[in-house]
DNA sequence: GCCAACGTTGGC
DNA sequence: GCCAACGTTGGC
């Protein structure tokens, strides 16, 4: 059981959105870090904290689960996607992802700031100077604090 | 809108 | 393989 957390814009894709489609590949990773934790790091009933990224102020919103194994992303080969990219091998597909499901929106969002004031947290990669990466690794402690801080039991 | 901190691309 | 130029992310 590993524990992750996945950003994503509000605007365009919010936890109130996944709450709504219950499931959702989660499309439109072009990052190779993040493809290989998908890929390679990833097993079904993994949780993940869903992060409000660009807005404001950006933080977890609530929790999402890995739904299912990884398989091809369809919008490399989509000619009309935003993600498609023309040189992935069809044979041999560049861009993998997974299903996540909603599990839970939080009551009040866990402010970034918030998060980088407290010491619980130290070291949590997506708190760290630089850190652009869209999923990330968690420590499952990290985890269990920042559910703690929302008043939310698995 | 600014800009720091990356990641990617491509000439050499 | 180096590295300058360019593009992107995302907090502020």
């Amino acid at each position: 059981m590993r524990y992750w957390l996945i950003k994503s814009e509000p605007d365009v894709f919010s936890i109130d959105h996944l709450r709504k489609a219950k499931r959702e590949p989660w499309s439109g990773v072009r990052n190779y870090q993040a493809r290989n934790s998908m890929r390679d790091d990833m097993s079904p009933g993994d949780l993940a904290l869903f992060y409000h990224s660009s807005t404001n102020p950006p933080g977890v919103a609530g929790i999402a689960k890995v739904a299912g194994e990884p398989y091809p992303d369809p919008t490399q080969f989509d000619p009309k996607s935003e993600y498609h990219d023309p040189t992935s091998p069809k044979d041999n597909p560049r861009w993998i992802l997974v299903d996540f499901e909603f599990v839970a929106k939080f009551d009040a969002e866990i402010p970034l700031q918030q998060m980088k004031e407290d010491p619980a947290l130290d070291g949590m990669v997506v708190l760290q100077k630089g850190t652009r990466l869209s999923i990330t690794p968690v420590e499952a402690k990290h985890f269990k604090h920042v559910c703690k801080l929302a008043r939310w039991k698995p």
